[in-house]
DNA sequence: TCAAAGATTAATCATTTGATTAAAAGTATT
DNA sequence: AATACTTTTAATCAAATGATTAATCTTTGA
């Protein structure tokens, strides 16, 4: 008990090797051993701390679906924030995300597509993205079209060039400079294309 | 021989099943039973006409590669067309696709992602973009923004909905419907922000 | 009609892979 | 030091999976 509160170490090496692998190659394509691998461990060690690929999955995912919808969440519904600086600091906060978390979108996306309904019966992203702040405050602005048509140009335009990053880029640091600089020529379209 | 003439029912059962599976599952997940059961055939059936999974994937991969690429190749380099036609069309023929096949984009970008080089020994995709007459009638307009910016942007907001689909929309039918009143938006959209 | 070629199947193989076990090594408590 | 408890390992299991084989059924062409 006094060890396992004192040396992290182990669990801690489980996590980072699946953090790692599975992000990289997504969950079916990950083999146990690949993590015990990376992780510089005996196989059968994940299987004591973790007890099965599944629930390691799991831990990660959750990790990754929260960090990668918390940014938005956090942005939509702050009613202290006018428009403009809800996407001042939605560029902002997701390009910081998608440069330090390069294969975090397509890694999330496509588990969520691998099943849809474990995600839609924990999160309500629909239903909160529709009662939000922002949603109003885009009506205000422009009504007559869907809201959801800006949302979805604000994140297309941030995480889209991190979902093709393998195609557009061919190496990190053109894809680091290219996020950079691509924050403010978001928020500025954003604005805008929300101009009258 | 004439019989392989005649009767394609075979071969072609089995390529719309894995076509089907290997699109929704990718390739590690798809096992070739499920190709097998989802044709209707013996699974032997499977490795004598195509000898391998992998060799019946890179013939799915190679096909929805193309019908990717080809939009944005066919337009980026018509010299016919003017910009505002370029926008036009790319965002009319990318809709229509992505309307058509829903699976295409997160399928594609995914097993790309998985091996990089491959993809890049095949396909030149960034000299093609770069040497464009697209590109060179952005820069024409906006002189002293990288003019990637735009072209990524015309197709995270095109493409990005389809990537997300299960986490923006329950259904299908929402789905096509927003990507069909999206198409015209993106048009006016890109128009608007390429313009002085 | 009949033999050769092609198509199809059930059974089986070999390997991979997630998981378990039993023993060994390490650590803490008394 | 002796014991109990935790951590780690090598060996192994059982199921899944890609692929093959040998036999059977079907079609073709002379």
């Amino acid at each position: 008990m006094a060890k396992k509160e004192i040396d992290k170490t182990t669990e801690e090496k489980i996590i980072e090797a699946a953090r790692k692998v599975f992000i990289q190659k997504g969950y079916a394509a990950t083999r146990t051993r690949d993590i015990a691998e990376e992780a510089g461990i005996n196989l059968a060690l994940l299987n004591y701390y973790y007890r099965s690929k599944e629930k390691l999955f799991s831990i990660i995912m959750a990790e990754k679906v929260n960090q990668f919808f918390s940014i938005i969440f956090q942005v939509v519904n702050n009613d202290c924030l006018s428009l403009d600086e809800k996407i001042e600091q939605a560029a902002e906060n997701y390009t910081e995300l998608l440069v330090q978390n390069p294969d975090i979108s397509l890694f999330v996306l496509n588990e969520i597509k691998s099943d849809p309904d474990s995600f839609k019966n924990r999160h309500h992203v629909q239903q909160l993205i529709k009662d939000s702040s922002l949603m109003r405050q885009i009506v205000a602005v422009k009504p007559g079209i869907d809201p959801l048509h800006f949302l979805v140009t604000m994140l297309g335009m941030t995480i889209f060039p991190s979902v093709a990053r393998s195609v557009i880029f061919d190496d990190m640091e053109r894809y680091r400079s290219f996020m950079l600089e691509r924050k403010t020529l978001i928020a500025l379209w954003m604005k805008s294309l929300l101009s009258v």
